[in-house]
DNA sequence: TCCTTACATCAAATTATTTTGATTTATATT
DNA sequence: AATATAAATCAAAATAATTTGATGTAAGGA
């Protein structure tokens, strides 16, 4: 999906993801280790959540396109899809659920 | 509410209220009409929606402090909060949510 | 005072989302 | 091949959000 020809289906969908603490905290944990994703496991631990619950919570980032997903053998690694939530959040949002930008004009100061 | 302080839960409460296409719609039509802001019969008129259904959903965008309500004798008149709605979203999504912005800088150009 | 208009609010019914526990699939290990 | 681990998926139950129609309230006009 080209983050440039959105409607507001795709939006509802976006926010919806958005739309929920835990989604939230998951978003800010993926933000705090950007250089490596998580898998999963990882994930379970750090929650104390079920694995199907996160598994589903994971599910639709995932479908909003917020986060990525890598397989690697047994393992699933997600990560944040910076451009996405670049084009739907403010700057003062980033250090919140986009993590740290890269380049310094981006800077989260907040 | 200070924008400065918004914790999860708030942030929940306001992703909750862009989810929906529905809500998403007037404040689409609240961004066409910046100068005067519009009382419910003007909205109901334009939406086709019945009354009661109106005032829940202005009611839940209102509680997120995305819009604004003023009342004037009999009549209440909405419009768009831009303190909130600059806050949250991305200056991508200016023109679609957010209405023109006042100066020059903030211009939208998509 | 008695209507009427504008709108919020309520309660019940409908619909959507989330949680839970079990099952399934795929990969890896012995 | 048999077993173990990682994680998706499913179905049922529990919760939450939305819709609908009715009722309540406040202001303005006759």
């Amino acid at each position: 999906m080209e983050t440039k020809d959105l409607k507001l289906r795709d939006y509802q969908a976006i926010f919806k993801a958005l739309a929920d603490t835990k989604r939230l905290e998951l978003l800010q944990l993926l933000a705090e280790s950007p250089d490596e994703s998580s898998c999963v496991c990882d994930l379970t631990d750090a929650f104390d959540m079920a694995q199907s619950k996160l598994s589903y919570h994971l599910k639709i980032l995932l479908d909003a396109e917020l986060i990525t997903r890598e397989k690697k053998g047994t393992w699933n690694y997600y990560g944040l899809n910076p451009s996405m939530l670049n084009h739907i959040l403010s700057e003062e949002l980033c250090c919140l659920f986009r993590g740290p930008a890269k380049n310094s004009e981006n800077s989260c100061s907040n």
